[in-house]
DNA sequence: TTGTGTTTTATTGCCTCC
DNA sequence: GGAGGCAATAAAACACAA
């Protein structure tokens, strides 16, 4: 077992030449009364390996060949022949250069045998790490070279790294659908009760004005106007006192006054555009009902500006500072 | 048979640890 | 500094449809 085999075997996909030479080769197998042996020896993986794998020596530098080409080399050892079969084939009876050229070529690589792989993931369950013994047994038991086990056992780790991702993936993948069901579910949600608040405020507001307009109370009238147009009202009629209290009800219960949908002002604001969802008309005085010397005087009163911003959704948990300083304002009368 | 995509074996270069 | 692990990659082996 001298010779290493990886030195001598040149990768099939060398030509035509390697055809012919492995003609040469199995012939001589032939003729040493081998043919069935080896049969016997290939596994079911072996059936589309090269022969090659058969002549493999159990001291190759790079590879072994499979746990069969070991036993092929006992067996080869059992019969009484003490040379590599290769040795003796190419380097010492046959002079032929092209053949010492294609023997001198780098090793392809081979699949392992199933035996083999089986093994190995038996091993890789128990442990996925290699310590150095254990890497030296398993080469021993398997007849392959400890580099090969431990290039084995680093691409095993690798590919079982990716089915763990791709396992993550799928839990977080699953995750985030059902968190997104129910969130939509709580977006459905909302919109119904938003439909419902909706509803229930005409409902209310119909009643109120069935009861008769006249009727309405300064507090009511208060809340059936834009707040903007309301205040500018009051100021100008010195009802100073009234507006510094609507405004303090009004700042008392914020995240009321600035919902859209706020029974409060439902019917004071355009409903067409609460209808719509618009929610920046909120707090703009109702252009429409004032005259040109009254949006005049308006601008020129002593009311803060009151083109508040318009508000999304989202804004609703905190009003705008503007609105803040209008408080405030309102306070200090 | 052949082209193509996938899997497996092996190499290389970089990094970390002792 | 050497050993070992890992990511990226090459290349052979394999599977399979056309």
């Amino acid at each position: 077992m001298g010779v290493s085999c990886s030195r001598l075997i040149k990768p099939v996909s060398a030509g035509k030449f390697l055809e012919k030479a492995w003609r040469l080769v199995v012939v001589v197998v032939f003729n040493s009364n081998l043919s069935v042996l080896i049969q016997s020896q290939r596994g079911p993986c072996a059936a589309s390996q090269p022969l090659e794998a058969f002549f493999l020596s159990g001291t190759s530098p790079t590879f072994l060949g499979s746990r069969s080409v070991m036993s092929f080399a006992d067996v080869h050892q059992a019969n009484g022949s003490t040379r590599p079969f290769l040795r003796s084939y190419d380097h010492e009876d046959n002079g032929d250069d092209d053949l010492d050229e294609y023997f001198h070529q780098p090793e392809k690589k081979r699949r392992l045998t199933v035996d083999q792989v089986q093994f190995l993931e038996k091993s890789f369950e128990v442990e996925n790490k290699l310590e150095p013994e254990r890497k030296i047994q398993l080469a021993k038991d398997l007849g392959l070279q400890p580099r090969q086990v431990a290039i084995w056992f680093q691409n095993r780790r690798a590919r079982w790294k990716t089915k763990q991702l791709e396992k993550d993936y799928e839990v977080l993948e699953s995750s985030y659908n059902g968190l997104k069901a129910d969130y939509d579910n709580l977006l459905k949600e909302k919109e119904r009760l938003r439909a419902e608040v909706n509803l229930l405020t005409n409902e209310l507001l119909l009643k109120e004005k069935e009861k008769g307009g006249s009727e309405l109370s300064d507090k009511d009238a208060f809340y059936q106007e834009p707040p903007g147009k309301a205040m500018a009202d009051s100021a100008s009629e010195g009802e100073v006192s009234t507006v510094a209290c609507k405004q303090e009800d009004i700042s008392s219960d914020r995240s009321d006054m600035f919902d859209s949908e706020s029974p409060r002002y439902a019917g004071g604001v355009h409903s067409s555009l609460l209808e719509a969802g618009d929610s920046s008309y909120v707090f703009q005085p109702d252009q429409s009902d004032l005259s040109q010397d009254e949006e005049d005087n308006l601008s020129k009163s002593l009311l803060p500006p009151l083109a508040f911003p318009k508000l999304e959704d989202d804004d609703y948990s905190d009003p705008p500072a503007c609105f803040e300083d209008h408080a405030i304002w309102c306070w200090s009368f």
